[in-house]
DNA sequence: AGTTTTAGATGTCTGCACACATCGGTGTCA
DNA sequence: TGACACCGATGTGTGCAGACATCTAAAACT
C-alpha cells in the first residue's frame, strides 16, 4: 500500500522539486510524466492533485503542471518536511523545527499545568523519572525513547491539538536519528533534573515553574544542537505571494 | 477552476467529516459518492487521494473509504483549519491558532531582531507607526489592515518559514473576519505603542526588547480574546495512533 | 492596438482488468 | 458433535486506456 503507484508518484516528484533539481516555474505535462514514470494518467493525475494541495505545483489549462516557489509549500505538512530534511535545505529544516519546537514547548508546558488530565500528569512524572534514571545509568537508548515519549507527552497534555502534532506528525513519519537532529542524543546531567523538575510542576499545576523549567530545557537544547545547523542561509518569504 | 468539480468534492466531503456529520469509523464507497454527489469516479478518486493526505480519510480495499479520527488530521493545514472554523469546533480552533500564535510570535520578534533584513525592519517600523496613527484617528478599517500586515511582517522577518506561514496560510485563505477572531478588532490605547516599541527593537537589533514587547502584545491579545472561545473543551490527542 | 480564432493542455467521463482483504463455507481433527 | 484451520468466492480499491468537454494562452487577423 506504501509503494502503491500512485505514492510513489507523490514520492518522485516531491523529492525533486523540493531537492531543487525541478525548480520554481518549470513547467511539466501530464503526458510527458505518463512517459517518464511509466504510469497511467490517473496515477499522475492524482498525484499531481495531491501535490497541488500541498502547494508544490499548481495547473493551468493550456501551459501544464507548473513547480510552485518554496515560499508556496506547505511548511507544516509532515511530507513536506521529510523531503525538505532529505535535501540539501536539511540544516534549515531543522533549525525551523527547533525554533519552532523551543517556542512551542514552554507555552504547551504551561498549558499543560492547567489542563492536563490527571492521569497523563502521572504517567509524566513518571517518564521524567525513569529518564532520569536511564541517564544515570548510561542506558542511552533507552534515555532516547524516554525522552521523545517525555516531550510527546506534554505537547498532548497541553489540550491544543497543534501543539500535540508537533511531535506526532513528526516524530512517527521520521527515522529516529532525524527526530534526534531536534534534541541531544546523550544525557545532559542537569537537563534529566529539569525534566523531573517540568513534570512536577505540570503535576500540581504550577504552570509558572512548568514554563520555566520547559525554557530552560530549550535554551539548552538550542545551544548544543546550534552547531549541527551548519550556518544555513534564512529563507525570508514575501508577505504577499 | 475554484468550483471545478475535483474541488467541490474536496469541500463538500471535507466539511461534511470535519462538522461530524461523517463521523470517525465511517465508510463510504466510491461509487456511492459518484452516485451522491453525481460526479464521476476519477473526481472521487482524486477528492479522496487529496482527504487522504490530510489525514481525513484511509482507504481499505474490500472495505471502502473509512473517516479517521480527529486525532489523524493534519491540524496545520489551511483547508482543514477553515472547515473546523465553520464547524462547531470554531472556538477551539479559534483558541488553539491563538495559543500557536501567542507562543510563536515572541520567538519570531527575536529572530527578527536578529536576522531580518533591512528593507523589513524599516517597514515593520513605518507600518507600526501608520497603525498607531490610524488607531488614535479612528480609522479602524485601516487599523485592521495595518494589524495584520504588521504582524506579518514580524513573522516573516524571522527568517524561520514556519512561522512566516502562520499569518501567509492562515490569513490569506480566511475572511476578515475570521483573522480577527485571532487579534483584537478595535485599537487599544497602550498596545499601539507597545506595536511601535516592539518594531524599533527589531529595527535596532535588541532582540531581548522585541520579544519581551511582543510578549506583552501577546499577554494582552490573549485575555481580550479569551472569552470569544465560549468555553470549549479541550481535545487530549493520545500520543501513540 | 484590439479582437477573433485556434491549438493545446487540463478536466471529466466511462468501460475494463487486476490485486487483494474479508467473509463464509468446507473439510479436518479432537 | 464441536472447534479450528484452510481455501475459494466476493466485493472493493487500484491501475489502465481512450474519448470527449472545456478552458485559455497564444497566434492570427483585422
Amino acid at each position: 500500500m506504501t509503494s502503491s503507484l500512485h505514492h510513489r508518484a507523490i514520492e518522485n516528484l516531491g523529492t525533486r522539486i523540493i531537492s531543487g533539481e525541478l525548480p520554481a516555474g518549470h513547467v511539466m505535462l501530464a503526458e510527458q510524466l505518463e512517459v517518464e514514470l511509466k504510469v497511467s494518467r490517473s496515477v499522475i493525475r492524482e498525484a499531481v492533485r495531491v501535490l497541488q494541495s500541498l502547494g508544490l505545483v499548481e495547473t493551468t489549462k493550456r501551459v501544464g503542471i507548473r513547480v510552485l516557489p518554496a515560499g508556496r509549500w506547505n511548511p507544516f505538512d509532515a511530507q513536506v518536511i521529510r523531503w525538505r530534511l532529505a535535501s540539501d535545505a536539511r540544516g534549515a529544516q531543522l533549525r525551523s523545527l527547533a525554533e519552532l519546537r523551543s517556542a512551542v514547548e514552554p507555552a504547551a508546558a504551561e498549558l499543560a499545568a492547567a489542563n492536563a488530565p490527571a492521569p497523563l500528569r502521572l504517567e509524566l512524572v513518571q517518564v521524567a523519572r525513569a529518564m532520569r534514571d536511564a541517564g544515570h545509568n548510561g542506558d542511552v537508548p533507552r534515555f532516547l525513547e524516554l525522552d521523545i515519549a517525555f516531550h510527546s507527552l506534554l505537547l498532548s497534555g497541553s489540550g491544543n491539538e497543534m501543539f500535540a502534532n508537533l511531535m506526532g506528525q513528526v516524530a512517527e513519519t521520521l527515522t529516529g536519528r532525524t527526530v534526534h537532529g531536534l534534541m541531544p542524543d546523550h544525557p545532559h546531567e542537569a537537563a534529566l533534573q529539569w525534566h523531573v523538575d517540568v513534570a512536577e510542576a505540570i503535576a500540581r499545576g504550577d504552570g509558572a515553574a512548568a514554563r520555566e523549567g520547559s525554557e530552560r530545557i530549550m535554551r539548552r537544547t538550542m545551544t548544543r544542537m546550534a552547531d549541527t545547523w551548519t550556518e544555513q542561509p534564512r529563507v525570508f518569504i514575501p508577505v504577499n505571494r
